[in-house]
DNA sequence: ACATTGAGTTTCATAATATGAAACGCAGTT
DNA sequence: AACTGCGTTTCATATTATGAAACTCAATGT
């Protein structure tokens, strides 16, 4: 029951702020009637509000307010938020902290370019592992059986360089844990390019990912080079700060 | 088991930002055994974190990105944060958005006075609805049967001027109706002054309360007067953004 | 007025899961 | 070695969840 109540939090985002019985039984796979009673249950204790008018129901204020308890608890972003600053003024680009959930890549925290022009970053946003930078990123240091259930199928095409044969995307993860970082372009959307390193912590796992992500139009060759450094550096001084030494 | 993991939730605040199982049990008045099996099934669900080496739970980071989903797709803290960025200008003292939560009063947006000296609003902290204008305020117009919940046995002293019968709370309710206003000094916190006002959606329903929080040695006579003046009007911008109007 | 459609809810027999007490495992302390 | 305290697992029993089907209600079309 625990997994259903996070299952049906993870359909609402961005996109989808709102939903009713019927759309998210259709999304779960699942009985409406199941569904229902799972909504209305979780309506009742305070996750999903509900709109009187239109019967839809969307994630409560309650969950707001949980999150800010949760982001203040936590040291990653509190320590992550002065070093994706730096890294939005050395490169000019919208940084993002991800971290893997479930088979998704979720934006934590997002500080976006003062350009006019700019990716836009999205908070809470879901990404598919396979097709962006920060995916490949925390795939490439995934548990085993993550990296299985990715890499079993075919993949998703969403632009017309996504990798969707699963032996390509191996070897695209032995590079990313060869080089220390991963690349993504025209993978997720056409006109996004994005560099992603991991970020480890006291332990030496892979924690979180810090990327930038740049309208493609920008990224000459040799402005590859600077975002890959600066990415890789700001990775590097996050880990420290959360007590990674290297070997 | 969709309340068992709401009440779990609920444990953690500011003052608890961690917790481990035979804790948990104990505030939740269960067996140790249920307990651990709760926390374990939260924790690989990813409502929880836990820290490897001390075993403690946290809230998880999805569950601070869930959080930032709610925010963004709720009207009521969007529209509400230049409005109390205002009310801190008039005031110079720290402003809060308050909601009902179960039978306490949460802060879910709060706006920090610029001086030295102030009252720290804290996000996501849970107060008592007796003891702070904000909880009379929401509690003055909150359902029949939170109202007799609430007032049907004495209530906890927590500074000198505490209400703690529940007929002088009741009178005092009838007041915040009457003058469409909530008041307490000294009733929280020693220290500590505020004013608070309801805040209604379009269908006239109070769905917030707006509050100025005050270091009570501020709080001269007149100066009592600035602040509901320039709260009520707030709480009554608000509620005009979300559509209430007055009959 | 009646029938249809589509959203969401409720009922009921059955299946699945949760529960608490007790035992267990482990690390630290005496 | 024994004890303490934390967290986990086992097991008999209790409780709850599930899916299919029926139901309710509002809107729409004939």
């Amino acid at each position: 029951m625990v997994g259903q109540v996070m299952q049906v939090l993870r359909l609402f985002g961005p996109a989808r702020p709102e939903l009713g019985v019927t759309e998210a039984a259709e999304l779960l796979d699942r009985p409406k009637s199941t569904v229902s009673r799972w909504l209305a249950a979780m309506h009742r204790e305070g996750f999903l509000a509900r709109d009187p008018d239109s019967g839809l129901f969307r994630l409560s204020l309650s969950l707001a307010a949980l999150g800010e308890v949760a982001r203040a608890s936590t040291s990653l972003q509190r320590v992550a938020r002065p070093l994706l600053e730096a890294l939005v003024d050395t490169t000019g680009e919208t940084s993002n902290l991800v971290v893997l959930d479930g088979d998704a890549a979720v934006n934590v925290e997002v500080v976006r370019s003062r350009r006019t022009v700019q990716h836009v970053g999205v908070l809470g946003r879901r990404l598919p592992l396979h097709a962006t930078a920060a995916g490949k990123s925390l795939l490439a240091w995934a548990p085993p059986e993550t990296q299985a259930r990715i890499l079993c199928h075919p993949l998703p095409r969403l632009a017309s360089r996504t990798l969707v044969d699963p032996e390509a995307l191996a070897m695209e993860l032995d590079q990313v844990r060869a080089h220390g970082y991963a690349t993504a372009a025209s993978e997720l959307e056409e006109e996004l390019a994005a560099v992603s390193a991991p970020v480890r912590d006291h332990r030496g796992e892979v924690v979180a990912a810090v990327t930038t992500s740049v309208p493609i139009s920008r990224m000459t060759p040799d402005r590859w080079d600077v975002v890959i450094h600066e990415v890789t550096r700001t990775a590097h001084d996050l880990s420290s700060e959360l007590g990674f030494r290297a070997p």
